[in-house]
DNA sequence: TTGTGTTTTATTGCCTCC
DNA sequence: GGAGGCAATAAAACACAA
């Protein structure tokens, strides 16, 4: 590293190096952070704003390790970053001044600050779509139970209705209206084909007929910013889902149980018993 | 007291903007 | 090309258990 020449900070009254960096980031530190290893005095942080702008501490007595702010320069400096996370030129040397520390400290310190401060935002988005997703995981879990209860009931309607034919007294179609009996074996009827179309997958939904949550993978973010998009990928479709206007609350899911033709049934047109609308 | 983990301050290299 | 921002990292300071 070059060290460069000394010079006179008229803002802290301090005589500095001027240390140079990587070409254009220029470092000003006190004198005797340089010489380290000529004092054994110790000093392990600063304690008061006076002594900060002692010049025969800096020039004496500093051993110049690294050094924490008072507390009080640091309220100042977190006052100042709540205000305006951002340093404009001005601000940096004002407030350098009011803290006796050299303009690039404060810059430092606001690197610092911000970087904290997106670790902490990251971490409060990360908890905000994990519990979002253990939701989703959890109503995914009951519809998936909803569902395979309701395949069972088909399978056991299925087999009365098979004893029925067996008896030889199921007659579709007939007028006038059957009776009872009769009627029951129709709407079996209609169900079986709801199952069919449900299990050759032909309308029904992956959320549905897939082993995993599936739904969750689409290419939404359920973030605005771009930023977050790989971050929590599984909770993704969620959002995209929603976004199709066609849905309240629980639409992922209602159409599974419907046949793709009476998805699409005109106004007053009945549905069947098994249709959530 | 000492070992270890965490926090804070500071440096370096790279990138973008003007 | 200079200035400033950020990510990665080093290292001192600090906290704390054993």
């Amino acid at each position: 590293m070059d060290f460069g020449r000394m010079f006179f900070d008229p803002s802290s009254g301090h005589e500095n190096m001027l240390l140079m960096g990587n070409g254009h980031h220029v470092f000003r530190g006190p004198r005797s952070l340089l010489n380290m290893e000529e004092t054994s005095k110790k000093r392990p942080f600063f304690s008061s704003h006076d002594e900060l702008i002692d010049d025969e501490y800096y020039d004496e007595q500093l051993p110049e390790k690294k050094r924490r702010l008072t507390p009080e320069q640091v309220h100042l400096l977190e006052k100042s970053f709540e205000a305006e996370n951002k340093l404009e030129p001005e601000r940096k040397t004002q407030l350098a001044k009011k803290l006796g520390l050299q303009p690039r400290q404060v810059a430092v310190w606001f690197q610092n600050r911000r970087a904290r401060w997106k670790t902490k935002q990251l971490e409060r988005e990360f908890d905000l779509l994990k519990s979002s997703y253990e939701s989703l995981l959890s109503d995914y879990d009951s519809i998936v139970k909803e569902n395979e209860k309701l395949k069972s009931e088909v399978v056991s309607l299925t087999e009365k209705v098979q004893d029925k034919e067996v008896a030889g007294v199921v007659v579709v179609g007939q007028n006038p209206p059957l009776p009872s009996d009769e009627a029951d074996v129709v709407a079996v009827q209609c169900c079986i084909k709801a199952e069919d179309r449900l299990s050759s997958g032909s309308g029904g939904s992956a959320v549905v007929d897939e082993d995993g949550p599936q739904l969750l993978d689409s290419g939404d973010s359920y973030f605005p910013n771009e930023d977050y998009r790989n971050c929590m990928g599984p909770v993704d479709g969620v959002q995209s889902e929603e976004d199709d206007g066609s849905d309240d609350g629980r639409s992922y899911f209602s159409n599974a149980f419907i046949a793709p033709e009476l998805q699409h049934h005109e106004e007053g047109e009945p549905l069947g018993w098994w249709v959530w609308s």
